[in-house]
DNA sequence: ATATGTGAAAAGTTTCACAGCC
DNA sequence: GGCTGTGAAACTTTTCACATAT
């Protein structure tokens, strides 16, 4: 795992029977999202490259997993390939991203204007993935005010009028870690039901509709030095 | 699970014998490192506001986890608790320290001096984990030269010499895609062990030692859309 | 001949439950 | 009483292997 992140188990949608033709999820496990993202960027990386067509084998072997792996977390979500050929790579991308919800626009805030708020703000990939930075909010008055690319860093008192006015999805929240459960609280109350959370703090998820994804980097690193330590090749 | 990076399998390890009182590994999943970086976090804050001790339960709390995973996941690497009592903190966070590999110093350089690159090399998180950065560098002219906090942007072309002459072990790659894997050819070959990706590719790792750890923030944000639509919460 | 989709087996991970120690 | 460490059970995920389709 990089997993892994906080593990976080299955769905359990089970929700029993499927509803005509939308093609709502079975079971799928964290790992399998995570990897459908990865196909996706694989996918869309031949795309640019002139491919049409791929298969799982070699899918696989791009991430360095089993082609079954890759059948299998496909067939989690419908049946995208034709035998004896592979996977259209047009479709496979359009599907991928109706499965992941990058089919449609999603609406951002980016809460912290510190060095890794301003970077993450101006990352250009956030954008080619159909998330569009709604706005950049910082408490430090000295920030508030300052132009970064084409918006304006504003007050975190205005947080709850953006949220509402420009229907804010999801949040990137890029404070120190003494501000992070705050912050996200008020950003549960305004609306938000997704934070990216970069603050090196379990963001307590007071209970209802709000889902939380944590990257801490000094965690990755952590990771990187175990692996390094204990190397896999002989 | 928010899963997860590429997962990266099990160590594997299994070499046999176990030696005097390294506390050589067993075999240790992904997913149990990253908890160790996390129960690591939760150490360091609990002993900023003054604990001692902790319980498997406590720990397990905070994180959202199981407390017999807490044990579990410790049990790996020895018998850190006391029976009756729990764990002190300040015994269990430098066992911790000494698995993840962070009780000495890294050196690291940071590859790409763009908007990522710059905010990661102010990162706060990484010093205060154990990781120095020994250099930043990129192939932009314009940015050679320029000073960023203690360090001066460096030419590429110097990145052979320093990852030896300053000794680094790892490197965080903050560069665009396509110029990701042959710059981690290049550091392959100057020595470096593990490369922190933040890329949006799939490293190629050709065959030796290298180690990749990979952070792809559109795969987050992707993760977390479907976490959203797809809610566990009723 | 080639490659998907998927039951079934294998492998891995988490949780239970309790013996053992404080 | 309280809490760890760990066998064994339960559950999840991956891989195999092959029927099925082009």
């Amino acid at each position: 795992m990089a997993l892994e992140q906080p593990t976080g188990k299955n769905d359990g949608q089970g929700s029993g029977r499927r509803n005509q033709n939308v093609p709502t999820p079975p079971p799928v496990s964290a790992a399998t999202v995570t990897r459908m993202a990865l196909y996706l960027r694989e996918l869309q990386q031949l795309h640019r490259s002139g491919q049409v067509r791929i298969q799982s084998s070699v899918m696989a072997k791009r991430l360095g997993l089993n082609d079954s792996q890759v059948r299998r977390d496909l067939s989690c979500f419908g049946q995208f390939g034709q035998r004896g050929i592979g996977y259209s790579i047009p479709s496979l991308t359009k599907a991928i991203q109706a499965i992941l919800g990058t089919d449609r626009s999603w609406n951002v805030v980016m809460i912290g204007a510190g060095n890794l708020g301003r970077a993450l703000a101006g990352y250009r990939g956030f954008n080619q993935q159909n998330f569009r930075l709604a706005g950049i909010f910082d408490s430090d008055p000295e920030k508030v005010g300052t132009v970064l690319g084409a918006l304006t860093i504003r007050s975190l008192q205005d947080l709850e009028s953006v949220v509402e006015s420009e229907k804010v999805d999801l949040a990137i929240l890029a404070v120190p870690a003494n501000s992070a459960t705050l912050v996200a609280q008020r950003l549960e109350v305004a609306g938000v039901t997704g934070i990216l959370n970069f603050a090196p703090v379990t963001v307590r998820t007071p209970g209802s509709g709000l889902t939380v994804v944590d990257v801490d980097l000094a965690v990755e690193l952590q990771r990187l030095a175990f692996a390094v330590i204990n190397q896999k090749n002989s």
